[in-house]
DNA sequence: CTGAAAGCGCTAACAG
DNA sequence: CTGTTAGCGCTTTCAG
């Protein structure tokens, strides 16, 4: 700030009016009298002035931004979402602040800081946080300023848009499927992660449904790291039944998997078919290109965005507490599918 | 806000002093009295109280944000730098804003605005600001609140944080000419990017220096996405004389080109290498795994926050207007690179 | 339709 | 070491 700072007085006066009127100008232009409006935004104009946030969001008793929580910004899944919240709330006057949990949220009572006091609304894309920091949140009177996208919190009243991803889970094994495979296994994601239940879930369902074999170890713990499918790859490397598919809970881990089978001779997709979930943009030019579940992420983004500015505007169709937004998936067909060996069993 | 919010005034109250010994408590504990600071926290405590950020900020004359332009958020390039970024301010208090510049930076005169009243300071990874725009930060005494991180403007005063991007050109062509290779083609970045100018004076410097063939159709023009590696992929295939090696501009341009190579039955590396740029996490798994320049992007991101820290809090090692801080690079050898096929010329 | 005036919650002189 | 006080720049009653 080496110019002197433009102040809306320093407006007022230019244009000979008082700084209600400035202000009204701002807020409210069509309650003014046409002469008086054109004067104001030409004193405006001519003095270079720009709103001081910080002063109108401490008289309005706001903060003018909301806040991301995401899990872990340096995978590649997580910014496509973030664009799509972005784009939104880049044609409103909020600012988006981004902040990385770190897998384990906010630690501190950081988080129980940001919802109070510097931001007027929260989408959480991190589904691992502490019990007791959403019980702080919906204590502070803040749980009607958050929502969840992507993840979400079990058993929480908090609203959330989500893919559908037991149809995801579903729409993978039936295709494996109707390739011929029956032994089929699964990488799942971590433990504690909701996405984990859900797609497993939706993978177990269709398994009983067509009457699969189901073998324990064919269910590998992994937790939607490349890592984690590679070490998923030696898993079924070494086994004395392997299977002739396997249905991954992340494109990165079918990528590690692919990698690490390919490395050990095993081709992908004429030995083993691999499917994967999320469809980031590089699976379509992984080689071989991955067969996988779209998820719209952009658009999952959207509508979180959307929804919690329905909340924070009490826009007209806010909608009830707990409710879940379900994103469509479908399956993307490429090139790491394929009917089972002949030989196999 | 449900609970009446709790002012300094009411800590105050609580522990029998002044609102400016709460203040103080909170700046500068070490100014008083051991039973006064112990009456006030124990208030604090008690009543709960949280800073009112808007507040504070209007009274110091700052905003508590600094804001870190992105040219396109949901490229995984860029989320590593981002979570550099993000880490340092973390630890301060400094709340992150994240503003995607979809490649054409804000069009209306909203950076000018951001930088003048939402934003204490500003990181751009966005090299391809419009004059104007960099005319207005500047004119508007915001030079000394705003750097660039890994791209840059020509030509700017502003102080930078950036890749060793000739050398780690340099290293991709010394590797391959190592290696056997004479013919060695480039897929560049879109024209006007900084980055492509430093990649290919690097390229074109080394293979000078080893005096290898120059092609005019082995430079290939591209933009740094995965379909631009798929059109050089075409290109490469329709040509006379085909290259044995190609350094591309970007991981994501290698992972496009060698798509489609190996779609169409060129084999890397037997038949042709590849090198790429950045080392993105996928390169380590994709098939076969990339051979590449390592950007150390968390680094990269962490140092130029920590530079934009400095210059806020004036801090005693300012550096000099202009600056540039270069972040070393390394070749990471994996199996996309191999010596020329024994036929070729 | 417009103006005067009262703060939003906080920090920083300035006194004591 | 602590208290008093004057705003930071804005919006919003309440009058006119």
């Amino acid at each position: 700030m080496a110019l002197k700072t433009v102040r809306i007085q320093d407006v007022a006066q230019a244009a000979r009016v008082s700084t209600a009127t400035v202000s009204r100008a701002l807020s409210t232009p069509e309650k003014l009298s046409e002469e008086t409006r054109k004067a104001v935004f030409d004193a405006i104009r001519s003095t270079g002035y720009r709103v001081n946030h910080a002063a109108r969001n401490l008289r309005m008793q706001r903060t003018g931004a909301v806040l991301i929580l995401v899990p872990n910004l340096s995978n590649p899944f997580f910014s496509q979402i973030l664009a799509g919240i972005s784009g939104v709330f880049m044609e409103t006057d909020y600012s988006v602040l981004i902040a990385d949990t770190h897998g384990r949220a906010a630690d501190d009572n950081r988080l129980g800081d940001y919802a109070l006091t510097r931001v007027d609304g929260i989408i959480s894309l991190d589904g691992a946080l502490p019990a007791e920091t959403m019980q702080e949140v919906a204590g502070q009177g803040a749980a009607d300023r958050m929502i969840f996208a992507c993840e979400w919190v079990q058993d929480t009243p908090l609203p959330s848009v989500r893919s559908d991803n037991v149809e995801g889970a579903r729409l993978a094994i039936r295709h494996l499927h109707g390739l011929g495979h029956r032994n089929i296994a699964h990488i799942t994601g971590p433990e504690d992660n909701v996405l984990t239940h859900a797609r497993r879930q939706g993978m177990l369902e269709e398994r009983t449904r067509l009457n699969l074999p189901a073998r324990d170890d064919w269910i590998i713990r992994g937790d939607f790291s490349l890592e984690s499918g590679r070490e998923a790859a030696h898993r079924i490397l070494t086994m004395d039944q392997r299977p002739t598919a396997v249905f991954c809970c992340s494109d990165q881990v079918a990528f590690g998997l692919i990698s690490t089978l390919t490395a050990h001779g095993v081709r992908v997709p004429q030995d083993l078919s691999v499917v994967g979930f999320d469809d980031i943009e590089l699976s379509e030019y992984y080689v071989p290109a991955l067969t996988t579940i779209r998820q719209f992420r952009r658009k999952l983004g959207a509508r979180a965005a959307r929804l919690l500015l329905d909340r924070l505007g009490g826009g007209p169709a806010t909608p009830v507490p707990g409710e879940v937004l379900t994103v469509e998936v479908e399956l993307v067909i490429r090139d790491s599918t394929a009917p089972p060996p002949p030989l196999a069993p």
